[in-house]
DNA sequence: TTCCAGGGGTAGA
DNA sequence: TCTACCCATGGA
């Protein structure tokens, strides 16, 4: 069988840099995210309708990012403008920083951001998927992260025929799976109920993720939403957010508590509501001015 | 052995 | 709204 190559590109009004938002958090280090070093390119392996197909970003120039779709059979112009359209979403290359950037240059900490085109953050091929991984991330270490997305992914994902690389599971398919799979095999732990409800939810239609994406709530409101779902709280509902290009709420875990109280309450204990009220002067970006502040406390 | 990690659910106050 | 307690897993 013959492998179909299709050639895309993913333009952009604002320069953007490809490489600070493949680095901007930890997605890329998870299945099926694949970063090429050497080649500057980032793989994707993902089920598009019935077929498995593997998407490779690699930028061309500042408002060029090139976006190669390996399949099996020709992909239709709907399936093309539908990879296109999440292509952009998962690069965040709509997102407009301005506002941000000028609140920047008031932070020596963050003053870097524009120049280096950083802010963006790279984002799932659905947010299903980001709301799975999401959970993985959950009172757990990074390393047991990557080993349960990777099981997950390995174990029920379909793989391509030509690079044998697996995509990510479908709702259908993590839902078929059930619960004592997820445990036993995955290793999910207690979140396999969870992950088990969440993609029922997804497949049957109840629960509706996609249009997440195009709301026009309030923050507010969509937070509350997450907040239903079982295993997300308000530390995955906060990063749930700024995947969704929603910076008002900050996902306070482990880290924040030692990152505020050292920057700004010379190491006494602080709350979450201390966490908060730090990146208040940031308003609706707050969120983004505390994760690269945090950020570069960590490389 | 004990602690805890990019927390969350639940019961009880 | 806040607190105490429990929840799997695996590395330190």
């Amino acid at each position: 069988m013959e492998e179909i190559q299709t050639r895309l590109e993913l333009t952009t009004t604002q320069s953007i840099s490809f490489s600070a938002v493949v680095h901007s958090h930890g997605w890329w280090q998870l299945q099926p995210f694949e970063w090429d070093d050497g080649q500057g390119v980032l793989r994707c392996t993902q089920q598009a309708g019935e077929q498995v197909v593997e998407l490779s970003f690699r930028q061309v120039d500042e408002h060029t990012v090139e976006l190669l779709l390996q399949s099996e059979f020709a992909l239709s112009a709907a399936l093309q403008v539908d990879l296109q359209t999440r292509a952009r979403w998962m690069l965040a290359v709509d997102e407009d920083l301005e506002a941000f950037y000028r609140l920047c240059q008031n932070e020596p900490r963050l003053a870097h951001l524009p120049l280096e085109r950083k802010g963006r953050f790279l984002r799932s091929f659905s947010v299903f998927e980001d709301a799975v991984k999401c959970i993985c991330t959950t009172n757990t270490t990074w390393t047991q992260t990557r080993g349960m997305v990777r099981r997950l992914v390995e174990g029920l994902g379909r793989s391509s025929p030509h690079s044998g690389r697996y995509a990510f599971p479908t709702p259908q398919a993590i839902a078929a799976a059930g619960e004592d799979l997820l445990r036993g095999v995955v290793r999910l732990g207690y979140r396999a109920p969870y992950l088990h409800s969440l993609a029922k939810q997804v497949a049957d239609g109840a629960l509706d993720l996609v249009g997440l994406r195009s709301s026009s709530a309030a923050s507010s409101e969509l937070r509350q939403h997450l907040l239903q779902i079982k295993g997300i709280g308000p530390y995955a509902a906060a990063s749930l957010l700024m995947l969704l290009g929603r910076y008002d709420y900050i996902g306070v875990d482990s880290w924040a508590h030692k990152l505020v109280s050292q920057q700004f309450f010379h190491g006494q204990v602080v709350g979450e509501k201390e966490i908060q009220a730090a990146f208040e002067p940031y308003g609706p970006w707050r969120a983004l001015a505390y994760w690269f502040y945090r950020y570069d406390e960590a490389t």
